[in-house]
DNA sequence: TACAACATTCTACATTTGTAGAATCAAATA
DNA sequence: TATTTGATTCTACAAATGTAGAATGTTGTA
């Protein structure tokens, strides 16, 4: 399953956060800010999902996230990577290189990150 | 603006074939072949939405993509490390290397892309 | 304790998306 | 030319999405 557009948004908050209550959520969003009965709306949908739960403390809830941004993000990738480069992932990091705008520093970082990942093959 | 899943769908197969008439289309979609009139709405839809047009041969369309798929494709790429990457992409290309289980063989092409490429810099 | 501030649930509704039937029009063919 | 085949437009509709008001319950505070 997969979050929509403005779940995705709300769950980077909750990344960020790690935990929150409805406050702090409502604090972090930039203006204008949705409604409060939005946001619980979204949420009632992740935790559907199982993208997140919460805590109860007495009577307020403390929301966090059941999924690690990297597995969700990795799950991502690969399927734009299915779609758009025939499952070819060495495909698609050469569009990668040559299409972001990497400045010389970052890839020369990114060179000797890939060769710290061959050593370890 | 974007497409919608079944639209991106639609549009690989066009950058595939670079033209095609309804028929070449209905062609290359596996089965269970979507009804001619869902691919039509959708051709309309696109085309509504600035992403494809077509020529006329007599009375028969030729729909062609109007964007490339690497335009289409990085500005995608983009969005999604605006999005979860706090819009690093080096922080992007870390993870994706990381993530993404690329061979031995591929990371040492890589590497050479990407030594190719500091050269240019 | 009475009120104010918050959070949650219910309900609602406009838009967008996925999907396709019916009707129509054009083209190929018997 | 009459018929079959194919493509396009119109219309429709269910499901998903974005958004939030109203009602209700809870809690901190004057």
């Amino acid at each position: 399953m997969k979050l929509t557009k403005t779940e995705e948004e709300l769950m980077n908050y909750l990344w960020k956060l790690e935990k929150a209550f409805m406050k702090d959520i409502l604090d972090i969003y930039p203006e204008p800010k949705p409604a409060t009965t939005t946001i619980a709306t979204l949420l009632k949908r992740m935790a559907d999902k199982g993208f997140i739960a919460y805590k109860l403390y007495g009577k307020s809830r403390e929301y966090y996230p059941l999924v690690k941004k990297k597995d969700y993000f990795s799950k991502h990738v690969n399927a734009l990577i299915k779609n758009f480069f025939n499952d070819s992932a060495s495909q698609f990091a050469s569009f990668f290189t040559k299409e972001t705008n990497l400045s010389k520093k970052e890839l020369e970082e990114l060179k000797a990150l890939i060769d710290s990942e061959i050593k370890k093959k």
